[in-house]
DNA sequence: ACCGACTGTAACCTCAAAGGTTACAGTCGT
DNA sequence: ACGACTGTAACCTTTGAGGTTACAGTCGGT
């Protein structure tokens, strides 16, 4: 199984496949997705996750698929708990 | 595509596909997973969603992918805030 | 050199969800 | 009747999203 190097949080992602082609500024955009600039700035710095609701805001303001941004987010958020330290005890139930 | 009628909870699945299957008991299987009874309980009930601590802690218990576990929650949260009437007011940006 | 637009972010608030412990009532098999 | 299992209520803590307001910094155009 491959190291899996940092998966990027999705606001790395969204500023370079949506933001940068386009030439968006957050505050346009973020009046455009109908949330905050501040709610806009912490997901694109990865200071915040995306929701549903806020997937599904991308999803139509991009016409891409709300899934895929909340794919990369459970990507992002299992590397995070992975690389926590924090061993879990699990015990074996099946297999 | 189809309308996606209600894309069943996490717990359910967990229950039909991992509980019954080994007759498992809510009480053991929680002390298996390293969390208490209640947090297991409100899962398979349906009150509380599946964490990406939680996704790995029954991918580990269960020998499954922990992504597979975050996939049927993403789905069913999508499910919960579609359905929820608030419309989303958001401009296009692409497309 | 100044001004306006954009940006990051701090301070402050509210709301909600996860998770823990304890305790209680109900069900079910033996 | 008793013990095991279950759902869940009450109560607490922590965390994260999201909002508003305000401030300081950057940068382009005039």
């Amino acid at each position: 199984m491959k190291p899996m190097h940092n998966p990027p949080h999705p606001g790395e992602i969204l500023r370079e496949l949506c933001f940068e082609p386009l030439g968006l500024t957050v505050t346009e955009a973020a009046a455009a997705l109908g949330v905050s600039r501040k709610t806009l700035s912490a997901i694109l710095n990865g200071r915040a996750g995306i929701t549903a609701e806020m997937a599904l805001r991308l999803g139509k303001a991009f016409d891409t698929t709300p899934e895929s941004w909340l794919h990369h987010q459970i990507q992002h958020d299992l590397w995070v708990v992975r690389r926590s330290k924090k061993k879990l005890q699990v015990r074996k139930l099946a297999a």
